[in-house]
DNA sequence: TGTTAGCACTCAGTAGAATCGAGTGCTAAC
DNA sequence: GTTAGCACTCGATTCTACTGAGTGCTAACA
């Protein structure tokens, strides 16, 4: 699904020798700073380099013979390519979220109550609020999460509500249309059939009705299968985009804006996005490594949440990649291990509100 | 609430001479069409006008006199004022949809299927892809729907979830987090007096709880007013806004685009902005008229849906001032239409899927 | 009296030339 | 291997001149 773009994976973990090191993470750092080309003096001003301008240079040169530096033209400073974010995420010294971004995060998750959809929405606001960039919030899909009551409710002529309770809490409902009519009574029969099948099943394992072939027992086979169809469609329901309004603050070109507003609307895409980077075992997409053209200029930092010890869900934030990547992964980190914290465990799940 | 500008109603409506009607007509018609200043000469060509540019000009002086108009700069061509659209709009005459969009309409509510959120939602893409400007769709509240059904189910220590299928075929659900224990008698005799309660009682009335107070009926009480308290809380589960990076296209300043994406954020400000254009009578609000300083780039078509003939939710589109409002207004009552039909009397809700 | 042709005028937009300066690459000295 | 010195490059800025779309005014016309 969506394009099936070659998703470059970062080359083998080059290393540079201390001084390269230090003047691209200098490029990079000044770079997300002022977002324009860095010149060799303000790099040689800086303290942790040390050496003269010309010096600088002629590291540059190499840096740039060797893909980490880009110079937009001649006579201008040098700006990091992909390949020079992705050192620097790779050596970036994983610091800790700041001491009031911490308390803000802790209150958030004391104090939040609700449905987990509406935590979740909340999360996406809070992503946003803490790091001015966009951010995605994908909730646990239900695959793993177990019955604990269901329900059949007659809507009227040839309609039936289901509505199942999931062990973690989320309502699941599904509006059944009917072939023939159903009294009252066979709606409260199924329902009661329905219960006892379904009770501790888990969403992604298709259910047996036993029985032969009559009213009761093809309005249980239609809910059971109702519900079991749900996994795959259900992606909609669990992503929650935070501040998009924030990719209009992160690029001057109204084209980029057009481009990466025009794939958060597409859920699906974002999904799989997501997913690819967790499933490559990476926590930020740099550039062309998010596989997209449109999103070559943007920067994923991902954080998964975890279920049960199995990756469920995930928290993300999209910037330029000229973005903040220490107070985006931090943040990131500390929300994705607070909500596992929260719905991580069957035990846990539910502890709070 | 969000910030309380004076929100100018239109003035009076002024009726000009036809040559002049004419002329303003041809300007915002042309203007929505090229998005340059018009001149004096394209308008003398047009054949509804028939007069020299210099006739022309001389009215144009008239109409920007009088509001109607507006000068870039001495030497271009004019462009419509709010005040000249407003004109323009309230003396379009009204077509109807184009054959290959009705039929589309008529396709899209034939086959669409699953929960009133789900259509709603879907709905948003429709009038997207229709229209290609930003959608917005505010769902009815419940407050009229009564309920068909609650059930209580017992969560875990000191939790308890509210299931309540309402008549509209929306599924209200609250989690309860309770002061004390309950015993799972206790859920279960709470759930069957909530249901007697509540059945056929509409969200915006307060439900008495009789009997004395113990574990059981304050565990009633508890839940009816949480289900109460949700019709202010649960405007955000009713707006659906489809297509926001068509703003990216609408505009070619980044300023304007953040500041029309900002607003978008705050579904507050959003229902509201419909709700109040709703009340002032209106269909279309024009720059200004939004009474927001941010949206003064932007006009809004709205559409109401109607439930037992009262106001119940909206359909809107968002847009440049130069929209195409004929084709704008006509998608949007033709979809209101549907809606209406769909969910619009008791009786006919839940008709279809 | 309303309409129009004629015309001088205005001014954003464009193009070209001159200038500036940040930053480079090279080289020779250290 | 490092650095100071220096010529060079080229985007950005400023200035000027020019263009032309479109205007407002006026005088003639029907």
């Amino acid at each position: 699904m969506a394009r099936k773009v070659a998703k470059p994976v970062p080359a083998k973990p080059v290393e540079l020798d201390p001084r390269k090191a230090a003047i691209l993470e200098a490029v990079v750092t000044e770079h997300i700073g002022t977002a324009q080309p860095v010149g060799s003096g303000s790099i040689a001003s800086n303290e942790r380099v040390g050496v003269s301008p010309a010096t600088v240079r002629s590291e540059m040169v190499a840096l740039e013979r060797d893909g980490f530096l880009a110079q937009p033209h001649t006579s201008a400073g040098r700006i990091p390519t992909d390949r020079g974010y992705r050192y620097f995420v790779d050596h970036l010294r994983h610091g800790a979220l700041g001491a009031a971004q911490t308390y803000e995060v802790g209150q958030f998750f004391g104090n939040v109550r609700g449905e987990i959809e509406d935590v979740l929405e909340q999360t996406s606001t809070l992503l946003t609020r803490l790091t001015r960039y966009t951010s995605v919030v994908v909730g646990p899909n239900h695959a793993r999460a177990t019955v604990r009551s269901s329900q059949l409710v007659d809507l009227g002529p040839r309609r039936v509500l289901l509505v199942a309770i999931l062990s973690d809490g989320a309502v699941e409902k599904r509006t059944l249309e009917l072939d023939g009519d159903v009294s009252a009574n066979d709606v409260a029969d199924a329902s009661a059939q329905l219960h006892g099948l379904l009770i501790g099943a888990s969403l992604d394992q298709r259910v047996e009705v036993p029985g032969r072939s009559n009213i009761v027992s093809n309005l249980v086979r239609v809910a059971a299968s109702a519900l079991y169809l749900s996994a795959p469609t259900s992606d909609g329901d669990h992503l929650f985009i935070g501040g998009s309004s924030k990719i209009a603050e992160s690029f001057e070109a109204v084209e980029t804006v057009r481009n990466v507003l025009g794939i958060l609307e597409q859920e699906l895409v974002v999904v799989t996005l997501i997913q690819d980077i967790l499933d490559r075992g990476m926590s930020v997409a740099i550039g062309a490594e998010n596989g997209n053209e449109l999103l070559s200029a943007c920067a994923v930092v991902v954080a998964p949440v975890a279920i049960d010890g199995v990756a469920a869900g995930a928290v993300g934030l999209l910037g330029p990649t000229r973005m903040n990547y220490a107070e985006a992964l931090a943040t990131a980190q500390a929300v994705s291990e607070h909500l596992t914290e929260r719905y991580g465990s069957a035990e846990s799940a539910n502890s709070r509100g």
